[in-house]
RNA sequence: GGGCUCAUAGCUCAGCAUGGAUAGAGUGUUGGACUUCUAAUCCAAUGGUCAGGGGAUCGAAGCCCCUUGGGCCCA
């Protein structure tokens, strides 16, 4: 319960307190209080103004006269503004905080009640590298799913590979028809190959030649049947893209509980029984007259109809994610198989990937009562339609929801970079147009400078060491660039700004800690558990317990709000308190043996906190750097 | 043309859900702090018509309406 434990008290407090005026139904707050207003402030002076007909003053005066101080609290005071603010009984709450957070189970929140949730994220066209948009996806993804089984979910992280769709026919079409040939000439790594060169040159191609669309189409044709050639070949080549895909993720800390694949969706029937489905609960008409004749459609509440099935039989893309969203949330009979994915990720999770063909290997765990799917808000109109056709079919609330964020865009600069000029404008990227920066490129620079930094301040240190130090902290540089602003503004990237180690970034709060490991391990002796907790008295050290003390509050606050960003800020925030206690406060060599085991118990605290925090972001916590 | 969304310091962003205290960070610029537990740090100065207008409220950056400007989606 930590920090929250002094809250709670203050609301019972505050509650006995309306009891005896015979007061009720009032949804005042007990937030932490801003830095010079006490401890934690409540508005209730506000909200009673009206009904007693008296100043937002005089009631709290009123209020903090009758309020009576017990356990944690030990001060209740009415500031002229009108707002009550409470003080703490450090003494006791440190000791709450400081031997709490220290345990395992720290951090964690029952939000979820153990319940059962699928997160679904990257789903990048096996066609091409991942460049720096999807990175975003990927760590909104992972982020998210990190904090909802923090918060007491049990978490399925799911990626979708589209690949039988239209990007991969253009570069099967490349490499079958305008001779690309399969194995890269310079030993590019595949995916890049696949991007850059076969993708980009193929559909450059089709302006210059209009009969090359009949051929894709003849491509995507023959891909859609299983034992074409076409089929077996688009096959071998998109599994050999997902699986350097899937290495770009896995050095980024991302892993995942199972791969899905549209094709398999496609040739299991299960959009067939979806669509019959449909027609039986009246969720889809056909249309006998009008623009849409002949064509099956969902009735727009509000918005224009949508065509699922076209005159001619075909069905459009918003009925491909029908039944993939249907089986997610467990609707219909699992159709699939399960094998584990031929290379293994780091870490200890399995990663399996679905199969048509019955096997004895058995599976993972995947029946979601809820749902989220992250994808751009790009995409935002149809998985609308997605979510108010799942709400027909489910009962539970929010059981199907879309996890937006807005898109990431080049700098005028980086553009340029790339030979384009966009005359000040920031720019989309294009995977089409070449115009990427694709996240292996981000990563390996980043890891080079750290490399550099690194060794700038440890000239002795070993290769290896130095090699992981540099990782941790480029992984941790590139994840938080991605996490630390709210999913609804546009990330515009700039490759030198992308560089920057300083300030508001991931090696701020892993210095931060290095830092409190460091102090641990020159101490040279164990933590020391029964310690004077009333030696905590400085402002520095008592921000600093406090904000170890909200661990709590801010995974809770992440997890019902969806906002992987709740977590970035807290991490820095924390760091910040240690930044300035370490200013403050020294803790070694005080000759006070009281005063140091005290302030050792704090850093230990912070320690572990910070971490916490850190691999709620999955990003590491060095001991060094 | 319709829909979604954004607008806060020179720049990048918090704060908005649940209205209330001097609107906060980072970055930039200027100056300062390493014989001390690592300076990837810290301190100070600088910098605001919270896009504009109206409304409800004792009280609005926040709520409602309108306008403007940018982005995205659909046609």
């Amino acid at each position: 319960m930590a920090f929250e434990s002094f809250i709670t008290e203050i609301q019972s407090g505050l509650k006995k307190v309306l009891d005896g005026l015979e007061i009720s139904g009032v949804s005042y707050v007990v937030e932490p209080a801003r830095p010079g207003f006490g401890d934690a402030s409540s508005n209730l002076a506000f909200l009673l103004s009206k009904d007693l007909k008296k100043s937002p003053r005089d009631i709290a005066v009123m209020i903090s006269k009758l309020y009576s101080p017990e356990d944690l609290v030990s001060g209740c005071e009415a500031h002229p503004s009108g707002y009550l603010n409470f003080t703490a009984n450090w003494n006791r709450l440190c000791r709450i905080i400081l031997t709490e957070s220290v345990l395992d189970e720290y951090g964690s929140a029952d939000v979820g009640g153990g319940s059962e949730i699928i997160v679904e994220h990257t789903s990048v066209n096996p066609n091409k590298a991942l460049h720096i948009g999807h990175v975003r996806n990927i760590v909104v993804g992972d982020t998210i799913s990190r904090i909802l089984s923090r918060a007491g979910y049990k978490v399925g992280v799911l990626n979708y590979v589209d690949d039988s769709g239209l990007q991969v026919a253009d570069i099967v079409l490349g490499f079958r028809h305008l001779g690309f040939p399969v194995e890269p000439a310079d030993g590019k790594k595949f995916d890049h190959y696949c991007g850059d060169d076969v993708y980009v040159k193929t559909t450059e191609m089709y302006a210059s030649d209009p009969g090359l669309e009949n051929a894709r189409k003849e491509v995507l044709r023959e891909m859609e049947d299983g034992d074409s050639e076409t089929a077996k070949f688009a096959d071998m080549i998109t599994q050999r893209v997902l699986a350097c895909q899937l290495e770009t993720c896995w050095r980024l800390s991302v892993t995942y509980d199972c791969l899905n694949f549209e094709s398999q969706i496609i040739r299991s029937g299960l959009w067939n029984r979806i669509f019959e489905d449909l027609k039986k609960r009246n969720l889809v008409e056909f249309e006998d007259t009008g623009k849409n004749a002949g064509c099956w459609v969902i009735r727009g509440s509000g918005e224009e109809d949508k065509v699922l099935v076209r005159s001619n039989g075909t069905a459009t893309y918003i009925a491909k994610d029908i039944p993939y969203a249907a089986w997610k949330l467990g609707l219909v009979d699992d159709p699939f198989h399960y094998v584990k994915y031929e290379i293994e990720q780091p870490g200890s999770r399995v990663l399996w990937k679905t199969v048509l063909e019955p096997n004895n290997e058995g599976g993972p765990s995947l029946a979601g009562s809820r749902v989220i799917t992250v994808i751009d808000s790009r995409q935002a109109r149809l998985q609308n339609i997605i979510t108010q056709l799942m709400a027909k079919f489910k009962s539970v609330p929010d059981a199907y929801v879309h996890l937006g964020y807005e898109s990431v865009t080049l700098s005028p600069d980086t553009a340029k970079t790339l030979g384009m000029d966009t005359g000040g404008k920031s720019a989309q990227m294009s995977g089409r147009k070449g115009l990427y920066v694709s996240a292996d490129s981000v990563y390996d620079t980043l890891v080079e400078r750290i490399r550099t930094e690194t060794k700038k301040r440890h000239p002795e240190m070993s290769t290896s060491e130095i090699e992981k130090i540099a990782r941790d902290v480029g992984v941790g540089v590139m994840r938080y660039e991605m996490i630390k602003q709210d999913l609804d503004k546009i990330i515009v990237f700039d490759l030198a700004k992308s560089q920057s180690l300083e300030g508001d970034t991931a090696p701020y709060i892993q210095y931060a800690h290095a830092r409190a490991a460091r102090i641990l391990e020159k101490s040279k002796r164990d933590i020391p558990v029964n310690v004077d907790y009333s030696l905590l008295d400085g402002r520095p050290e008592l921000a600093l317990i406090k904000g170890i003390g909200m661990l709590e509050v801010c995974v809770r606050d992440a997890a019902r709000n969806m906002s992987p960003k709740v977590v970035s800020r807290y991490c820095h925030d924390l760091a910040v308190a240690f930044n300035t206690f370490y200013e403050k406060s020294h803790v070694l060599n005080l000759d006070d043996e009281n005063l140091e085991n005290a302030r050792l118990c704090v850093v230990n605290s912070f320690k572990i906190t910070i971490a916490r925090g850190l691999g709620l972001l999955g990003i590491a916590a060095p001991d060094v750097m």
